[in-house]
DNA sequence: TTGTAGGCGTTATCAA
DNA sequence: TTGATAACGCCTACAA
């Protein structure tokens, strides 16, 4: 640094005051402080353009004013809007957010989360890869306020904020079933220990128990969303199984843009052909004709929530963990709706 | 904390040696130091669990570890692939990134450059809102590493990486015009002070001159993305206005999205009734039936270059500011490929 | 090969 | 109403 920031010392001596008065006024503490003083620190401040050193402040009072937010993908609209909800309100609050990617790699998740609390972060907002389960614990056990976003625990033993998703799968699937599609696809990638994928998979099976009366593994398709060539082979093989109206359920965003890609490779024709649903409206689902039935989440209130939890445990770490679950939105469109009778 | 950590002198007093020797251990610093003291402490580390508090780290050393980043609006997918690939690198080096995002917002964009450098990052990577460069150049010249990414300062005055617009929007036209469409209406937001619109406007405007020659400012449209139904009917008085095949470019993501989506509420055909193109391939392009043709960005890349850059500059500010263009790829769907002849 | 001591910029506890 | 002074956890001359 060319200029050399001032520091506490130098408004002190300028101010002709100790540096105690200073941090006081720094800290709002100007019960017993004469309105002369005040002033005159406020003055020599501006003039310095002086600002405290959050690493010093930080190591004094363990407050580094950081709070850790990991996601899975950043990449993705779900997990960019979710940290933007995540953002904007511990802005407001005198938060800043660190943010790290794990690529939904567990190890990289360790890492990211032991170097964030090397830099002192006050709390941690986690969408879990779901293989770090123990290690959260320890840290909660170490005191450290976690809340866990949109994936929760198997165990729920952290405050966790999601969304409906057992209950949109289920609505949709029966959507589906009132709409006369006489079987479902469920396009989902490997459920690793991804627990919204898994409770999107057991809702569907038990949707087609219940409305079908058969077992829905049959109709489970696992796919490599980049790999649009062979899920177009495996909704072909799914499409010449039986006669009748056939539908699909993408398990997510990714899944569903593959979903609809491979769909154009076959020249398929939604909803006739192959009624179209799935997870995540992510603004083109609308342009696609007929356009895509979706489910829309509130990622952007996920992280909203996710961070109001988050400062309330800074403040008090003691309340028992809380499952917050927002309502997402079935928007139906022409993908999924059969006009003939 | 329930557990506290432990420091650097409990390390020490456990390994019977001095918080010296623990502190060249931590830096790698083993050139005198015996094997069996080595041996020692690591097992001590290992045992404790610690780690060294970077907080302490930082303010002793200067080296917080920590690299800012400011984005307009994290929600689009330019802006959170470009925070990909900064974080991508940053971590493989060591730093941390802390994001920010100013919605575009002059005034947050001070706000949150003036809190990250309170938390001491020893760079910072921004995409400029435009309004705020004397700021930035008083930054500079404090000596704070500082690297522009996407939309460069009219004067270049700062490290800067973005990608080739003025080429790209000059091909694209170029391509519209030997497909023989004899208008193309450029539609965008409020160009406000964003320097990349700038130049694709700019460059739009030569490009009618020395193809169409006319002036192009007739066919320019300044829209509110949010409000599909104006754009509508601005792309309905753009057709009526003369005969003949007509085109339309729009100047980023979320533009074209409303264009499209403004399209289909006019039920217009593509290509025929209008030729469609515009920045941004952000996934669905190619779902969109003709197929939307795109000039596809490298947005990953710019963050790493930008990271990279930033992370020389930490090492050595001296060099002059140096602008990286790097090239964006033009992906022609059937949007713009008359077929006619 | 290792240790002593002082300081980084704050905050907090006393005492004045 | 204000000020000395001692931490916070680490790094680094300098000394041994």
């Amino acid at each position: 640094m060319a200029t050399d920031k001032p520091t506490i010392d130098k408004v002190a001596s300028l101010a002709k005051v100790s540096k105690t008065t200073i941090s006081r006024y720094l800290n709002g503490r100007f019960e017993f402080m004469s309105d002369e003083t005040r002033k005159r620190i406020r003055a020599v401040i501006e003039e310095l353009d002086y600002r405290p050193n959050n690493l010093a402040r930080g190591l004094k009072s363990n407050r580094s004013g950081l709070i850790g937010v990991l996601v899975a993908d950043i990449g993705s609209p779900f997990s960019s809007i979710l940290v933007k909800g995540v953002g904007d309100t511990c802005k407001d609050r005198g938060y800043q957010t660190i943010i790290a990617n794990t690529d939904n790699d567990p190890q990289k998740e360790r890492e990211y989360i032991r170097s964030l609390i090397d830099n002192r972060v006050e709390g941690l907002i986690v969408n879990i890869t779901g293989q770090n389960d123990d290690f959260l614990l320890e840290l909660k056990d170490e005191g450290i306020p976690i809340v866990v976003a949109d994936r929760p625990m198997e165990t729920l033993s952290l405050d966790t904020v999601t969304s409906n998703n057992a209950e949109m799968t289920y609505r949709t699937i029966r959507h589906l079933y009132e709409q006369g599609f006489e079987r479902v696809a469920f396009i989902t990638q490997q459920i690793s220990q991804v627990r919204t994928r898994y409770v999107r998979h057991q809702t569907f099976l038990k949707a087609c128990r219940e409305l079908y009366g058969v077992d829905g593994e049959k109709w489970v398709y696992f796919i490599d969303p980049s790999d649009v060539g062979s899920l177009a082979q495996e909704l072909q093989a799914f499409l010449e199984m039986e006669d009748g109206p056939a539908a699909a359920f993408a398990v997510n965003g990714v899944t569903l843009l593959s979903l609809v890609k491979a769909i154009r490779e076959l020249d398929l024709v939604m909803p006739d052909d192959l009624g179209v649903t799935g997870y995540d409206d992510w603004g083109w689902a609308s342009l696609i004709p007929p356009g895509i039935t979706t489910i829309s989440q509130p990622s952007y209130n996920v992280g909203v929530q996710s961070a109001l939890r988050l400062i309330q445990r800074i403040k008090d770490n003691r309340p028992k963990p809380k499952l917050i679950e927002l309502p997402s939105e079935l928007i139906v469109r022409g993908s999924s709706v059969r006009n003939v009778k």
